[in-house]
DNA sequence: TTTGTTAGTATACTTTATGTACCTACATAT
DNA sequence: ATATGTAGGTACATAAAGTATACTAACAAA
């Protein structure tokens, strides 16, 4: 597992926790940042562009506030996305992704491929 | 969101709820068949090919036993993973990839991209 | 003057997800 | 006779996620 490692000149011992390896391995990585249930599910409104908070809210119909906001919050902590407020009433606040953020677009479109591969099979499959 | 249903012959109406819509949106269905703590993990481990249940359990030092049965039987359910049984004795539980596990490979390699590029450039941004 | 708007925060509560600890069966090795 | 290894199961406990409701600021329109 994470033979990747190697580019950063680092070994993997057994004895290393999780919180550790997340730094070493990827994919680890990866699925740690967008793990949430809503995380991928935000990051693929944004794609097209920034959004505004209840544009996301509408565009996410079972995404309560509070989740909504939380979810926004650490994506911005971990460099995803990015939160740009202006200061007028009543508020307007803009979210949109960060080059990092950005570069998930191969992350969405093969998720994408995949869920049509799978949900076109699954209709044959149950129909 | 989700012009890709278009290819389905169908629309997506706000009334229409989650369950329903993971059926429409391949993100959302994507998301909820894999959106799991160690969904991803657990497929990562078995793209190089199959692994006894020992095997997985000491590739991922911090998942539990009871974890990985439960991921394990839920990859089973969706037709992610193959379970095969040998009737011996000490019992021998073979897990592989079906064809859409397999499919997986390119979710899997643009999200061990972005982790690497991701990582790197953490690395750079702290050290 | 009351209502509406936007983007939240605060609090309490419930549900689901995940984790811990301990248990089994059976054959082989000691 | 006891220990070892495999692939789990089960009861219970905690952590994470989600729900519901109330509340805020500041201005505009009815």
């Amino acid at each position: 597992m994470c033979d990747d490692m190697k580019v950063h000149g680092l070994k993997m011992p057994e004895s290393m926790d999780q919180a550790t390896r997340s730094q070493l391995c990827p994919v680890v990585y990866a699925v740690s940042k967008l793990g949430g249930k809503w995380k991928l599910i935000v990051v693929h409104n944004l794609i097209e562009g920034p959004k505004r908070f209840g544009e996301l809210r509408r565009a996410i119909p079972d995404i309560t506030q509070r989740m909504l906001t939380l979810t926004l919050r650490e994506l911005e902590e971990d460099g995803i996305v990015n939160r740009e407020v202006f200061e007028v009433v009543p508020p307007h606040v803009e979210y949109s992704l960060t080059a990092v953020g950005q570069d998930l677009e191969n992350v969405m479109s093969s998720l994408g491929d995949w869920g049509r591969a799978n949900f076109a099979q699954r209709r044959n499959a149950v129909a």
